[in-house]
DNA sequence: ACGCAACTGTTATATCGTTACATATGAATC
DNA sequence: GATTCATATGTAACGATATAACAGTTGCGT
């Protein structure tokens, strides 16, 4: 195999989190070139920041740092550059946080399942094979469209359940 | 059987929604009764307004509605109420809208799924057995505690279909 | 060089939710 | 009935998240 498992990269889990993270922007790198998509210097610095680790971080934070850098100062510069990288499944929304985090599965279009901390807010993703059966049942008896699948679990890491 | 089934109460099937809501008020009062929690006027009055129909309601949707009642003026009245009926079950939040439903299975403790419209804002709630296999496979693996599942589909439902 | 689309800058505002502290009410106990 | 404590409400101020609208700039094919 040509890549690392979703396993292997899992935040909860001990990786070679430099590699994850230079895969994870060379990746949108040739997604960009092969599909003729601007990753401008805004976009590529909220993806490293994103990248830099698997806490999810809220527009502001990201805002924050742009402004350390001199890249933008107020709110639609963050909020273009999340939509670029969302739109385009380089970043996913977490949405019981309201906050943003880097995607680890290349760009190959995925269902996304995650993981979310409530005490660290480090979020691993999982890849969804299928949403659940129940929902799509109750969708196909009743007409409805499903266009896209939120799945988020809530609770606690190994490693903070340990500190607590 | 001694009640709906969840299908007969689908807000996107024709149903006797004033049947449907009766009895999930009757279902909050008398789960209020046994476990000793109080039903105030302000909290059964945001009940009410999230019964009125399937339809997600923002928190300031609902204080305008106490506002015209005279119980209320300011956003934590609505919040209490709305976290007073969240923690008992009696209504949702739907974290992608940021909005609340009110939940029509009793108040017997359920893992929901929704199915969420995002033209009209209807929402449908499915009653989910289990969170998807890959998501509670990654947590066992790496000592992840799941707490709470999130699962919410967006899409359009038949009737907003047929108006486009 | 020109023209167009995409991107960025900037101001203002909308929307969602919380903190903090004072006051009132319900229900058990004395 | 008075006392007491926990629960609930009133109110002001604020914080956090996100968008609208419009002007200016840049990249790029022609
Ligand atoms: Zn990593
Ligand atoms: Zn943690
Ligand atoms: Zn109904
Ligand atoms: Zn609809």
């Amino acid at each position: 195999m040509n890549h690392a498992s979703a396993f292997d990269m899992d935040a909860f889990r001990p990786h070679d989190h430099g590699r994850c993270r230079r895969a994870a922007r060379a990746a949108a790198e040739r997604e960009c070139q092969a599909r003729g998509l601007r990753l401008t210097p805004a976009r590529a610095f909220v993806l490293d920041a994103l990248l830099e680790s698997h806490r999810a971080m809220t527009a502001y934070e990201l805002l924050d740092r742009l402004r350390e850098a001199g890249l933008g100062k107020q709110p639609p510069i963050v909020y273009r550059a999340l939509d670029f990288l969302v739109a385009n499944g380089f970043a996913h929304r977490v949405e019981r946080l309201g906050a943003f985090v880097g995607c680890v599965h290349g760009a190959d279009d995925h269902r996304a399942a995650f993981l979310v901390c409530r005490s660290c807010r480090q979020v691993a993703e999982a890849v969804l094979e299928a949403p659940p059966a129940a929902l799509t049942a109750q969708a196909e008896a009743t007409g409805f469209a499903v266009e896209r699948v939120t799945v988020e679990a809530e609770g606690l890491c190994e490693r903070c359940r340990a500190d607590a």
